[in-house]
DNA sequence: ACCTGAACACCGTTCAAGT
DNA sequence: ACCTGAACACCGTTCAAGT
């Protein structure tokens, strides 16, 4: 026993976030384990305890991770064309994203932390990052309005697109079909931004 | 051992229910287990599987009579005054009922049913049966629309505040806070509202 | 008919003991 | 220093055995 060294210790965390990455990829995380994790990286349960905290702090690299894709595609997306393009644009790259990652997504929906464990600042910036790609968009729409009615036009948003592709992936509250998301999410955002230029013209 | 008959078979499974909702209320999903449950209602666990299938159709039971808690609340909201004011009184229950139920509205949110297990038709109904205030608020504002429009602006509005509301309880995926939940269901129906009227007039 | 409780196959996490 | 694997305190679920 002890001291292999086969594997540098970042090697052995990535091989680590990999498998448990494929098994909540492929069995949601309710297949997942610290045994199931330890049996497919060839080390002992224990090992997983030199590298990560607890499986929580596994899980909540794993979902950062996730942000983090999440974030590039929203970079990436074009920002030509008229803000309500580039807003629909950006609600169906995250909806996308979504469903080409489901059991992935789901787990951002289904594990929470422990009521005494606070979620970590980095974790929330990521989750305020974002947001920023939304604001881009929603800029020329608000010349009319403060700072303060511009971050929470944003977050309104953000929170609706959410909303719409959680209720689709997740079927226990949702009379919402996966196949008819698309529809939504655009009945959501047109409307939500021709309700804000009403606002302004007032 | 065996055959104590302390209670009828009815009185049985509330008491199981009961109990069950009890330890969700206080400890969350993760305080629940059938040997708890056992022990609050003095019974061993092998009893509970007499009259559950398993913890899940346990679960089910508990979120069904949410749901029916949560329609008979929507029921009850005066019907006066402009479709906006009773949407905006429906978004408001709606928020409210969840934060006046936090762990066990988190139950719905975080609840999965195996992989393997269809959703009950007799739980979707009680879904389904949720929208029914909405759409009957936002009739006056859609005549100009026909049916599959209607519906699908009634979704959009529901997926909209289940979005803002979970997001407000999760804090796993949130920049809104518990605080500012009622502010951004506010400002979602509102411009959601006014967006209708704007494609109305077009 | 109804209920028990031991048993089975699992968990997450810790830590003395090994190299 | 790094890793093991037994140990602890749990799980959900089943089912022979009891009354």
């Amino acid at each position: 026993m002890g001291r292999r060294s086969i594997h540098t210790p970042d090697e052995l965390r990535e091989l680590i976030i990999q498998s448990a990455t494929d098994i909540v990829e492929q069995d949601g995380l309710s297949g997942l384990s610290a045994r199931e994790i330890a049996k497919r990286v060839n080390y002992s349960p224990g090992t997983l305890y030199n590298v990560f905290e607890n499986l929580d702090d596994l899980l909540l690299t794993i979902e950062a991770r996730l942000l983090d894709q999440l974030a590039h595609r929203l970079d990436d997306i074009d920002t030509t064309g008229t803000p309500q393009q580039r807003l629909c644009r950006l609600a169906e790259a995250y909806l996308t994203f979504t469903q080409d990652n489901p059991k992935l997504w789901n787990l951002l929906l289904e594990h929470r932390l422990p009521a005494d464990r606070e979620i970590p600042d980095w974790y929330r910036a990521k989750l305020g990052s974002l947001l920023s790609p939304l604001k881009d968009a929603l800029t020329p729409l608000l010349d009319g309005f403060d700072t303060h009615d511009k971050e929470q036009a944003a977050r309104t948003l953000w929170a609706g697109v959410h909303g719409i592709t959680s209720l689709s992936t997740t079927a226990k509250l949702s009379p919402i079909t996966n196949h008819a998301a698309g529809q939504t999410v655009g009945d959501f955002v047109t409307t939500y931004i021709a309700g804000l230029k009403n606002r302004h013209a007032d």
